[in-house]
DNA sequence: TCCGGATATGTTAGCGCTGTCATAACAGGT
DNA sequence: ACCTGTTATGACAGCGCTAACATATCCGGA
């Protein structure tokens, strides 16, 4: 055995710098000539500190390169300063849009999201839920108002601020920021009666909100004499190709022209192409109305006629109700409605 | 005041759901009658608890709502089972794919991912690692090889497992997952000879990388005396709408028929419409070529030819080698190109 | 000069869990 | 019956931080 160690270590206040195992807030401490909570302070409430002592801890904890720990901090203010989001699919730009937001917002607040990406079968929401829940969030955002009992249970006595989206429910857990389903599914049926179609199809993805829409749009159609109506149905996540398959589906099934409600502007770009490769006039042969104004669809060619919906005012309200409740302010209305918009373009 | 509040809080035990307050290890183990460690283990090391208990335990577990603290549990095991991960957007599907992969192969083997969402300037990832690491994550995972010098020593001195992606270096931090983009590059130009164009485009976002590309293909196309080239440039993150914009750039510019080569086929579905839009015909006039090969690429119409870059893998190799060094397993490799491909399609 | 009240800093305990070691319970061989 | 080796459980301390309270320091006014 070599006896050349130094048996104690031996903290070198001098290089500017030095990191060693672990630095706690102790160790800046001591280098700063503070205690503990000087330090803490210093950090996290510096109008609490004197000016000269707030410089002497800021440049111990530079020499030191001193990370604060907030698996300790938020054991020990029972404050996480995390948000949960929980949204169907990371790789659907629909939801990334309003998530981009409300994380920047967050972040800007001095809080960070951690996302939980719950695919689209949507069965495992609760075992998701428990394990995000683990991380003791400080407020968490979800997707869709549907939830198994005992995921509410779980929701519920966690004791922290929930905010449904993308929905609309009369009974939130908390909070709900959304739109009407129903209501756009009736508007879009009337603009294709406006447009002067009388037949219908539908290239819908296998999705609860997307099922809704379509039903009410139908409803509206029949009521209305249009009982043409051809659906085809495609599994998620949406894609281009699946709105191409949607579209010969819909042919094959003796689709002969009119208007196609498709669930989401991917499908719809998708319907079109496959259109454009069959040669089939848009919009005077068919039409085509999107979902969600995504970015694209107002540069496809022709441009996409579609439901445009504030994807990230979604995200906004959600972040300020969530805040307003960490804060415990009052919060405006517990269910915020963002509405819709039909946007007329040059496929319908 | 009044005296009808029972003086202590009782924990009754008959009905089988009772959240009161937090109900933690402690509350679970009087009730299984074991102690809290015991608890413990039979949550996290099951095959060192009895069978017996094991179902005690399981049952007051249920009975409680319990839901472990992860920020106590983290502390005490110096292991937070959190994986962060660094990308320069969200919002953009190229890097969700990815990301999506590597949060569900991670989440199989009882980690979370946390998202650090850089914004393209990447001013700020010191600022963003900085805050990570405030998390004590298990590993990290970073977009590109670029960091400034602070940036490294702090992931550095978080002795954690570090992977970068999207790009290859000799010097990685620890490991690096990604494809030469110079390779890219030249292949390309030699794609754009073969195919008998003698003028070139290129409509390129304002990011390192994607300039990387642009100047390897450039040069390649110089060396065999092509030398009518004419560049636009467009803002980062790229959409349909710069790619069309790119486009009327290089119209300008006296771009006169050629084959462009776009940095993502988003910018090149933006040129396709562009294109279509003043009838110029694709591929004879104008040839393009595209990068990454993402979902929609093959279902254009006409269908992009692109490079496919295999964005799983990226993030299959990146759950892989994290997990080698989080268990103290080798590594194959420190350095692994997952390579790439053009994909010939109709476009090119 | 002294004192009240603000401001600045420190002391103590504990957040909820797990690592470590000690002890108890049990099976099997002699 | 005894001992040995294994398996199952428990006691205790401590992870790194902050809330709550306690104490020290400072300032201006009587």
């Amino acid at each position: 055995m070599s006896f050349s160690n130094n048996e104690k270590k031996t903290i070198s206040t001098s290089p500017p710098e030095q990191v060693q195992g672990d630095v706690t807030l102790d160790i800046v401490a001591r280098i700063a000539g503070v205690s503990a909570i000087t330090v803490s302070r210093a950090i996290n409430k510096p109008e609490k500190v004197a000016p000269k002592t707030r410089e002497k801890v800021k440049q111990a904890i530079a020499r030191t390169g001193y990370v604060p720990n907030l698996l300790a901090g938020g054991l020990a203010s029972r404050s996480s300063k995390l948000i949960a989001a929980i949204i169907p699919s990371i790789a659907n730009l629909v939801y990334a849009e309003t998530i981009s937001l409300f994380s920047n917002r967050f972040r800007e607040a001095g809080y960070q999201v951690i996302l939980g990406d719950s695919g689209y079968p949507e069965v495992l929401e609760e075992e998701l839920v428990r394990a995000i829940l683990t991380r003791r969030p400080d407020g968490i955002l979800l997707t869709g108002v549907d939830h198994s009992p005992v995921c509410k249970n779980l929701l519920l006595s966690a004791h922290i601020p929930v905010v449904e989206t993308w929905d609309l429910t009369p009974s939130p857990l908390d909070i709900v920021v959304g739109f009407d389903h129903v209501k756009i599914g009736r508007q879009v049926a009337e603009f294709i009666i406006e447009k002067g179609y009388n037949k219908a199809g539908f290239v819908s993805a296998d999705d609860s909100r997307a099922l809704t829409r379509q039903r009410s749009t139908q409803e509206t159609l029949i009521k209305n004499g249009i009982t043409n109506i051809i659906t085809a149905s495609v599994p998620v996540p949406s894609s281009m190709e699946l709105g191409r398959l949607g579209t010969r589906q819909l042919l094959e099934k003796g689709f002969t022209g009119g208007a196609i409600f498709c669930s989401s502007d991917t499908l719809a770009q998708g319907v079109l192409a496959e259109l454009q490769s069959r040669n089939i006039a848009v919009p005077e042969k068919v039409g085509i109305i999107g979902f969600g104004d995504q970015v694209f669809a107002a540069f496809t060619h022709p441009a996409l006629t579609t439901v445009r919906i504030d994807r990230k005012r979604i995200g906004r309200e959600a972040v300020d109700a969530l805040l307003a409740r960490i804060t415990d302010q009052p919060v405006k209305s517990n269910i915020i409605d963002v509405g819709f918009e039909i946007i007329r373009r040059q496929t319908m």
